[in-house]
DNA sequence: ACACGGTACTAAATGCGTTTAGCAGCGTAC
DNA sequence: GTACGCTGCTAAACGCATTTAGTACCGTGT
């Protein structure tokens, strides 16, 4: 069997537009980017020939003078089963999609494997190989390296992450985290909870340590003594593990920074013959897509990914069009449901 | 505060390591990428020159005369809530990268808001800017009008999908979503289970259509008469929905298309009152993060993600290439855990 | 008649890596 | 000495859209 014949029809160039026209390539360009130097009668004429040939300009020809790539990148370092289970990560990707339809842009989505120096390969290579203008930094550690190294390589940057960390001078989109916790602590501090444990992340990571912070911190506000804390590292072998060593010391809730851990808790409780909420009321972070349909459901913190890409997005398009904006800071929401009630009365 | 002074150091083109090598332009590119014309002593400098500056040829001086963009295109008209929850989109997404990072090409993703009209139109883009050399097709549908497409666009496309499904000439890497259907009802019929109802996700898409009919194909296979089934539409509510109408019937077995279907319908079965898998079991498919960790954890079917992302990440490069490749169908493994027991004992 | 301005366009340069044609220099054959 | 071939390199063209410099043509003023 041969090939299909007729094939890759030849997409079409600014010359084959002009020859329609019948003018030169010059007058094309001018025509179609809304410059001045031609009539109004031949920019029309233009414009039909353009939409008859449905061309639309090489952006490698375009990127070639003016040295722009018309393309972001995004170097994920996860382990993609980890990746699996983040719905932020989804939201923020359509949220930067919103920007960057308009910005005549697309996104480079690099995931390689976990390792700082992968990560750092990852960048490079799309910046050396002139592949993109700008680049998304998300999972920012204590320490992080990527600031400078996109400084150096000479691309613009934006952070997304907590409010207020350091981003060694990277702009940043600065995601709320810290209300959320503080909101679910104030929840159960409300239904009456003193003892309230608290199950981290990953404690390399500027997000996990925000909320084990707001955590201290808004246990403190309500002053309350802060109780046990464990890492569970965003994963449910770690929330399992944690929520085991907490039980011990007898929380009546536990605070998690993830639903997958907070889920995993739930089944720790449960195997320990705890009634959740009876005798412990849990709290998730995220909002997945399970956590609404759980017996019971899980009372959790919803963040808006969407905003945060777009407003990230927004950022970094203005960042290298040479724009300034005023970053803005969306807040997450806890959502109440069955999983968090009033403790168990003093015994 | 001014801008960082030093700012961008200009990134080298092939002239500058050509001065630093004392040749000219021709000689290095002829050098580097390993043609004869050059003398192994010569080729030596300038390959220390280039490594010197640290240079990459930019792609879009590349893409100009090869008529080839080095980058592969995926566009996803998902609800980013439901990509959210799609532990198989992240490993097809590494095991993409893992061929791609080889290959020389990178991967431009876009996220379209829902419908036909707007996928079309992201892969249109793509392919009218020269932005892309070839495209993944995921969530093919019944009817799909991507494949003509594609074609007609003169782009090198893959689809992912059930094996041996209709996708209208365009070479697909089977996922063999149907075995795991088939393992789990097998699994079932052999624990004495002879009323298993079936949660399908949405109809429209080839993925559900062939589970579904995995699931018909088994039960008559095992001589039981075909059960009940309904659409859950891959969502928490709807599997709960779906699993409320079934639980009309009495079965005592549900096999579902998704793992969130499935975590819904045993929220649903619990409180009818029914215990899991004392006098219902359950099967997921997808293996969530989350489901080993529920209580009790889910028997499910675990896909490679990886694996299937690296296949048709193997075989588009091969019809860019115009190579050929036999591609593989890697199958999916059941996992069977706590939610699924022997039927309760024939009253 | 010629200078001056403005308009509407064209020709040509530009960016960067690859490829092809060309050329210098050397050795060999006659 | 010329013809021939080979090696090792250089110069130049190419692809494509944008931009700048340049030109043709018209009308106006003197």
């Amino acid at each position: 069997m041969d090939e299909q014949s007729g094939g890759a029809p030849a997409t079409p160039t600014i010359a084959d537009v002009a020859r329609l026209a019948g003018v030169s390539k010059g007058a094309v360009s001018l025509a179609l980017n809304d410059k001045p130097g031609v009539s109004e009668e031949t920019r029309q004429r233009i414009r039909e020939a353009a939409e008859t040939l449905n061309w639309r300009p090489s952006i490698h020809a375009r990127a070639m003078l003016r040295s722009r790539a018309f393309a972001v990148g995004l170097v994920l370092a996860r382990d993609p089963r980890h990746l699996a289970l983040d719905p932020f990560f989804a939201g923020f990707l359509g949220g930067v999609q919103t920007v960057l339809a308009d910005s005549n842009s697309v996104l480079v989505l690099q995931v390689v494997g976990q390792g700082e120096e992968a990560e750092a390969e990852g960048y490079r290579r799309l910046a050396r190989e002139r592949r993109i203008d700008g680049a998304f930094l998300l999972d920012v550690r204590t320490d992080d390296r990527r600031p400078a190294l996109l400084r150096e390589l000479g691309l613009a940057a934006v952070a997304v992450g907590p409010d207020g960390a350091d981003y060694d001078g990277t702009p940043f989109v600065g995601v709320r985290d810290g209300d959320g916790i503080r909101d679910a602590v104030e929840h159960l501090a409300g239904l009456g909870h003193r003892r309230i444990a608290f199950v981290e992340g990953a404690p390399a990571y500027l997000h996990s340590a925000s909320r084990l912070a707001a955590w201290r911190d808004a246990m403190r506000a309500h002053g309350l003594p802060a109780g046990p804390h464990a890492a569970g590292h965003f994963t449910g072998e770690g929330g399992a593990a944690a929520t085991r060593l907490l039980l011990e010391r007898r929380p009546t809730a536990i605070v998690y920074a993830s639903d997958l851990m907070a889920i995993a808790g739930m089944s720790v409780a449960r195997e320990a013959g705890l009634d959740v909420p009876a005798d412990l009321s849990l709290t998730g972070f995220d909002d997945n897509p399970e956590a609404a349909h759980l017996h019971p459901p899980l009372t959790t913190v919803r963040q808006d990914p969407v905003a945060v890409g777009a407003a990230a997005a927004e950022l970094l398009m203005a960042r290298i069009d040479g724009r300034r904006v005023t970053p803005v800071s969306p807040s997450p929401r806890l959502i109440v449901r069955g999983s968090t009630a009033a403790p168990p009365a003093a015994r």
